[in-house]
DNA sequence: CTGAAAGCGCTTACAG
DNA sequence: CTGAAAGCGCTTACAG
């Protein structure tokens, strides 16, 4: 592969005019230019970013930690952060930590190798000591869609409280009385606070929340489905099973069709995050959408202000309740 | 961030030394050895991978680009290639070309400015300039599901022949006369070879498929939708349509949905590429299934025997037909 | 307007 | 067993 040194042979010139040329320094003589353009078009010459890196201390490149890539929600994510970066200049390098703090902190720790310019993490814990020090070490970071109490990073994230709301009072409209939800982990912020959201509405309504009504998930597909079983176990089932996460209301329609349950007539269904093949399954799910694309936009937009020594601050956007038939007849139809 | 010079000065001992501990150079005393471990704890060193591949000449690093992410096939994809990688000692970084031949170029350009010791590409197109210099260029390249004619590269890939030759059993059993498929871009392989496979097998049957069975789509999700409803305002409708991918199958169920039509008693549908949902949608949908695990595997294998020097062959694996409701009842159930 | 030189943080033959 | 030195491919003050 030629090198800045074979394109100044080639031109005639020194390495540091070829160099200024490929920065477009204005000090060059037009002829000169000239030169340099033509060598590096004879010779197909192509910079080398690892040197360039090593030399500027940048990358132009941003480290995304997902929590997981089979999760259609975070590959929207992860889709949205590239578009927008690539518009601002920058690469994106996906680290897929599989719902693994392992995993995530593996991922963290490569990409801080790498001198990625910034980072953008959802975190798939409350915290490990890496991610920790990763935060507090100066490398930009912003926290998307989950976040780490106690840690100085600015978040972007979609407070879900309001559309939870909405969808319990859609429940109780519609006469379920006993709700229970499937969880995500306690240690993630989106884990926690789905539940709680989900609590203080039950409570508003004059519900309670029993603890064998709270499944513990880990936002995978296996979980929704084993914790399903349970529900479904219990002597007095649950009317509805709220999942916190699209993987793992997957989960639970297995469960339900391996049981030769229907949906809603057995068991209603909603989950949190939207998904284009909730409008076709048997029965179409009703779900909680979230802005994910600008969330994605913002969350780069927030995280490329910080590299660039600008200051940001947390956004929060809100998710809204969409009613499908998983739950029984939506309002206005027959009953 | 503390540099090995600062390690070197706090272990006293020089930066070679240093550097042969970090290696594992067999020529270290132990006692160095420790002192010089006890300086990495307590800086945090961490090595600048950056320098570190200026140096060496390596990344340690592949390059996947995926036509798609939002197409559950790729996402699939690209996560048994990052697990595998990961566990022979590499890390991969992923461009989504977003079925755009010039995104595409885009991540090619980058990944190789970037040095990544090998590339994975599962090509949107024909084969643009860039990619045949790419796959001429030396740096080590292996095609995954998709491939470009006239290139000296490995290829890792599905045969769908069998698959798709049974799918044209099957709906001949239900009897099904009149079938459509919504194809890839004629530009790619599995664009033109779906629909190949599609005609013998109906010529095997005695069918013919005509033009305007042929819905020329390019694998996204709308394109599916717009071939579907030109396939349904035909004087004569298809009873069936093949969709060449999952996405273009949701793009379809869209369709037919907005017309209030019904799967599948006004047409069937049936898809390459399975997905979980396939399970739940309203009927669940016939699909021809590939092993997505073991060809992303296979394909990173493949890839670093080229890249440590060794040789290697293009493999082809299998795909199977996997029958659910969307063409009509099963064999064995009541008409 | 252009070049010679230093230096980014590593690794690795070469000496000793 | 260890160090001094060269060099990977760039960028950028510093001179002229």
């Amino acid at each position: 592969m030629a090198s800045i040194k074979d394109v100044a042979h080639h031109a005639g010139v020194s390495v540091a005019t070829v160099s200024r040329v490929l920065n477009d320094h204005p000090s060059v003589r037009a002829n000169t230019r000239d030169r340099v353009l033509t060598a590096v078009a004879d010779l197909g010459y192509r910079p080398n970013a690892v040197a360039r890196s090593l030399r500027t201390d940048q990358t132009r490149t941003l480290g995304l930690v997902i929590s997981d890539v089979l999760n259609p929600f975070f590959t929207e994510l992860a889709r949205s952060v590239e578009d927008e970066a690539r518009a601002l200049g920058y690469s994106v390098v996906i680290g897929n930590a599989d719902e693994r703090p392992d995993l995530q902190d593996h991922h963290v720790r490569t990409l801080m190798d790498r001198r990625i310019d910034g980072l953008l993490v959802s975190p798939t814990d409350g915290g490990s000591p890496l991610m920790l020090d990763a935060a507090r070490s100066g490398t930009p970071m912003v926290f998307v869609d989950r976040w780490i109490r106690g840690v100085d990073v600015p978040v972007v994230r979609t407070d879900g409280r309001g559309a939870v709301r909405d969808l319990v009072a859609h429940l109780c409209a519609l006469g379920h009385r006993r709700l229970a939800i499937i969880a995500g982990p306690a240690a993630t912020t989106t884990g926690r606070e789905r539940v709680e959201a989900f609590r203080s509405a039950l409570r508003e309504f004059g519900l309670a929340l029993p603890a064998d009504h709270i499944g513990q998930g880990d936002f995978q597909a296996d979980s929704g489905r084993r914790m399903t079983a349970r529900f479904l176990d219990l002597p007095e089932p649950p009317d509805v099973i709220f999942a916190a996460d699209n993987l793992m209301a997957l989960g639970a329609m297995d469960e339900i069709r391996a049981r030769g349950l229907r949906v809603p007539d057995d068991v209603a269904l909603a989950a949190f995050d939207d998904i284009p093949w909730f409008v076709h399954t048997d029965p179409p799910i009703t779900a909680i959408a979230q802005p994910t694309g600008e969330l994605g936009r913002a969350a780069v937009r927030a995280l490329i202000d910080r590299v660039e020594g600008r200051t940001t601050d947390s956004v929060i956007l809100s998710a809204r309740l969409v009613t499908r038939r998983s739950c029984g007849e939506p309002e206005g139809s027959k009953p």
